[in-house]
DNA sequence: ATAAATCTTTACGTTTACGTAAAGGTAATA
DNA sequence: TATTACCTTTACGTAAACGTAAAGATTTAT
């Protein structure tokens, strides 16, 4: 598998460089350097790629990085485990009351745009 | 039906009244007035309750009060209406993906969960 | 009638998530 | 060799969404 410079990530997902660093500097990635220059791993890409969904859901960088190190190993700790397993339960709610919300909103566009659609074919000729 | 308070509201959803404030100055709501007090109808509530979900949703307030004029009428221009069911399908767009990403940050989540529950199974006597 | 609760406006402060120079290093290409 | 294309760090700026006093009006309870 290649690496990727910066400006490649940035092309592909379609944000800065000054963001990729910013994810950085906030603990969410850790490439490597060749000389002082960033090189992202697969695994770094993915990385990238799951903090952006997590934008896209409406998460906190934060929120996106507690998220993110679920997936990690190293949690040998039983007590993280039990830690890690609450988290993840509560992760499914949010998103959970965020499917509801999405359905609801669904809903609401389908009749806004009836009532549009209503409207043009009585009121279109005018 | 009944008038709210602001501080009902603020009850209500969980929010403080400073919230509420500012989503009339941003122009998401425009109580009545009894005196120099703000006095919230029915119709109100419900607009708050439409911003919080939009909130939860990861929506700008911007992006908030869009969505929800386009439910209220006065939309009697062809123009228009043309011009809200192309954000209608835009934000349907947006939501569908949301859905997707949600699908998929769950699926994460049971594996994630998963793998908890095995380790603690084979490591939760040590 | 006086205190407590709830309301008001004004206005500066804070956090998050970057944007935007500025100033400079390195590497390939004309 | 000089320009072009990337890369770097440092650091101040900014928009959004409120938080947090401060200072005062009004309404309700004792």
């Amino acid at each position: 598998m290649a690496n990727y410079s910066i400006s490649q990530l940035s092309i592909e997902f379609g944000v800065t460089t000054r963001t990729i660093r910013h994810y950085e500097d906030m603990g969410l990635l850790s490439p490597t350097r060749r000389g002082q220059t960033r090189v992202y791993s697969p695994a770094d890409r993915i990385r990238l790629k799951l903090i952006l969904r997590g934008k896209r859901l409406g998460l906190s960088l934060d929120d996106s990085r507690e998220i993110i190190d679920m997936y990690e190993p190293g949690k040998t700790n039983v007590d993280q485990l039990k830690k890690l397993i609450d988290a993840i339960q509560n992760q499914r709610i949010k998103l959970n009351r965020q499917l509801d919300d999405i359905s609801m909103l669904l809903k609401d566009l389908n009749e806004a745009e009836t009532i549009c659609i209503e409207a043009l074919k009585s009121n279109g000729s005018r």
